[in-house]
DNA sequence: GCAAAAGTGTTTCCGGTACACCCATGG
DNA sequence: CCATGGGTGTACCGGAAACACTTTTGC
């Protein structure tokens, strides 16, 4: 019974995955055929979502429907708190759908929203489903369910704390130059940012380490790589953020 | 059935009530008695919650739950998330306490984290029941379920907010003096700040407009009374934020 | 040798901080 | 007339912002 499933309570997840040139976010489709005709009745899409089961801590939850998903454990993750609006399932494809997949479409279902932080390059994920796919984030139109709010709730979210917290370092790679850092904040952010000033900023860091070792295989001037150290960040806690990388 | 209690999911609020001096949380007391005997079994102290109805927002669950206790209607609101340890009901005494309210303890209950501003003068609490009364935030101990969590995460999310947003005014009577203000943000950060240098930063916010009034029956120079206009705070918008009182 | 990004310093300006005295009222 | 908090201005300092040229690599 540990297994079963809390018809009342799910899980979605926003997934972002940096690509170094934008953000994206990996979505399900959700295609409903007709069952005599075997034509599309709609086709749509979701974010990464499912009940919890009955005995399962929330977070615990999302982590399963990642790696079911992805493959991929231990990503950070960000709860954005519960959306509970009884209407939220009530759109005229997800009572179709609810009830293609046998569940009560009647049933009051509150979901909890989590984000998770990747680079797309360094986790590889395995899409052991065709319908699984990275859409860029500026190409993301109507969704299923309130995922719309989820996704919009998620994304001012990270946009407040990538600033001030070690948030910007799960997009990247283990490895990283200061112009692919640069880079990720003017995208998340929306803005240009001053190369000169930014570097200042960063080299101030205690956490943010440089490694013997430069960019390989790039047609210009190879940058030194860097690293975000988990320890020292803990270690100078609070003096060490963005602060202000506006 | 639009009253039937949904039996999975609850809404839990913090209350923060200011009384000029300090801040303070509602809490509601707690006590079992043996049946046979009467004797007290334990007695301890919970936040303000209840399950939500089966097709109520969590949101107007949340409102309900702070009407029915203090008889006030449109506080501000914030949600925190959602709390769901399957672990967070298992205590002891909260397991003889579900029991005698007729729940089944074993059942997985998610809750939904709230907490609300006011100000003790202006806000007269009608206090139905005398079991609920108003704490000192720094003289509380242990609370029932996880409820220390939530409390901990709620005053966590003040801290950061109210250095940025207009929450603060929620916290005070609709007219105020810059001191009262001062006072306040005082004993939320737990610091001291610098009275001209507040007073400088306060007055550019084009949303706190000065009125033709000031305080009365004071043993000293009576000060300016001072309003929150919400309409020209939506209106400069962003601009017009504390930004940075530290 | 050319394209493309890396890397580097200085000046300016604004905003934060520190700080001390006179004023109006109630008792 | 005294106690109490209200109300005000200035000088200094540090950090943010603006800004342009040289360097190293792959092709």
């Amino acid at each position: 019974m540990e297994q079963a499933i809390h018809p009342n309570i799910s899980v979605d997840c926003v997934i972002f995955g940096y690509d170094f040139e934008k953000l994206n976010v990996l979505l399900v489709e959700r295609t409903l055929l007709d069952e005599s005709s075997g034509k599309v009745v709609f086709s749509d899409l979701t974010l990464a979502g499912n009940h919890v089961f009955v005995n399962e801590d929330l977070k615990d939850a999302a982590h399963r429907i990642l790696f079911d998903l992805t493959g991929i454990k231990d990503l950070y993750l960000e709860q954005l708190g519960a959306f509970g609006d009884p209407e939220r399932l009530s759109g005229h494809n997800d009572q179709l759908w609810l009830n293609y997949l046998g569940y009560k479409p009647e049933d009051r279902v509150i979901t909890v929203g989590f984000y998770a932080l990747l680079n797309c390059e360094q986790v590889k994920i395995v899409l052991k489903d065709r319908t699984v796919k990275w859409y860029p984030l500026t190409e993301i139109g109507q969704l299923a369910y309130d995922h719309n709010r989820i996704l919009e709730a998620a994304l001012h979210d990270l946009r407040i704390k990538i600033r001030t917290a070690h948030l910007a370092f799960e997009l990247l790679p283990e490895k990283f130059t200061l112009s692919q850092l640069q880079k990720l904040m003017e995208v998340v952010l929306g803005k240009t940012l001053d190369k000169r000033n930014f570097r200042k900023r960063l080299l101030k860091l205690k956490s943010l380490v440089q490694l013997d070792e430069k960019q390989k295989g790039v047609a210009h001037k190879p940058g030194y790589l860097y690293a975000f150290s988990k320890e020292k960040y803990d270690l100078y806690d609070d003096q060490d953020t963005f602060s202000v990388i506006m």
